[in-house]
DNA sequence: TAGATAGTTGAAGAATATTCAAATATTAAG
DNA sequence: CTTAATATTTGAATATTCTTCAACTATCTA
C-alpha cells in the first residue's frame, strides 16, 4: 500500500484545485467560455489566490483546534511580524493576524491533540518569546474557512 | 456587461472546485488512477468537505478582518450553539466556534470596511443578544485558511 | 464620432477526469 | 499457514471538461 492520502492532505491544504467551468455554467445560465474569461480576469488581477480543499479536521488527525493570543518579548526575538512570518510555515498553523488590543497577535492552530498543542506552545515561547498568551480552545467549530459544518 | 464576478466569488467561497488529478500525478509521479481512487475515497469518507477558492480580501471588498470575542445573555436568546448556527450563515463570517475561556464564542467577520464591522455589531448585540464582546482587529494577515500572504 | 479596449460567445481542439477490467496486495477466518 | 474476501493499484479506452481562437458586441476615451 502506498499511503497516498498525507500527500492529498498536504497538497490540498493550499493548492492543486481548479475551478468547475462547466458547472458554474450549468448553475448561473452562463456560457462556459463567458465564465472562462472572467475567472482568468480575477486570477490576473490576483483576486482570487489558489484554489484548496477543506477537510474534515477530525477525520486527518488535526481534531483539536486553538485560538492562541500571544504578547511578544521584543527585545530579543525581532519584529512581530518577522515571528508572525515564522509561524505560519507551521503547516498546522491555519492563520496568523497582527492584532489591535491587548495581544499583539493571533494564531489559529489545528493540531492532534491537547499534548501536541501543548508541544507547539513550548516549542514557541522558547523558539518566538511568547510572554503572556491565553489560549481558547475550541468546544464546536460551527464554521471554518466559510464552510459551514 | 454582464458583472459575473460577484456570483463567481460567492460560489468559490464554499465550492464549484475540483482536484486536478494530472498535476499531482506529475508532482507526487505516482498513476493518475491511483491518485483518483484515493481522493474518492478521502471524499467517500467525508475526509474531504469540499475545493474552494481563497481570496485576496482587498481585492474583493472584504479588507477589514475582525476576530471578536463574545459574551451571550443566555436567557432571552437561546444556547450558544443555536446563536453560532445563525450568525455562521452570514457570508461575511469565516468562521465561527464555540470556546473555553472568558468568552463563549469567537468569530471571524470580513467587511468591507470599519463601518460595516461596526454595522454588524450592532445588529448581533440586538438581534443575538451579545453582552460583553471584545474586538481584535486584524492589522496585517499574514496566514489565512492555510495560505501565506 | 471614431478608434481603441474590454467583454461575450460558439465551434474546434487539447487536455483532463472517469470508467473499466485485470492484476496485485492486504486482511480476516478457519 | 492457507484460503477466501476485500481493498488497492494500474493501463487502456471513453467521456467530460477546459482552453483557444476568431468574430462579434459593448464600453470607454479622446
Amino acid at each position: 500500500m502506498k499511503n497516498i492520502a498525507p500527500k492529498l492532505i498536504e497538497l490540498f491544504k493550499k493548492n492543486y484545485c481548479a475551478p468547475q467551468i462547466a458547472k458554474i455554467a450549468k448553475k448561473i445560465h452562463e456560457p462556459a467560455t463567458t465564465i472562462h474569461y472572467n475567472i482568468k480576469k480575477l486570477e490576473r488581477e490576483k483576486a482570487i489566490r489558489t484554489y484548496k480543499a477543506v477537510f474534515d479536521y477530525k477525520k486527518i488527525n488535526e481534531g483539536h483546534c486553538t485560538y492562541i493570543l500571544v504578547n511578544l518579548i521584543r527585545e530579543k526575538y525581532g519584529e512581530p511580524e518577522e515571528v508572525a512570518s515564522q509561524i505560519a510555515k507551521d503547516p498546522r498553523v491555519e492563520s496568523v493576524d497582527i492584532i489591535t488590543g491587548d495581544y499583539e497577535m493571533i494564531i489559529k492552530l489545528r493540531s492532534k491533540d491537547i499534548d501536541e498543542y501543548y508541544a507547539f506552545i513550548k516549542s514557541a515561547i522558547k523558539q518566538y518569546g511568547f510572554s503572556k498568551s491565553i489560549s481558547l480552545t475550541s468546544l464546536k467549530q460551527v464554521k471554518t474557512e466559510f464552510v459551514e459544518l
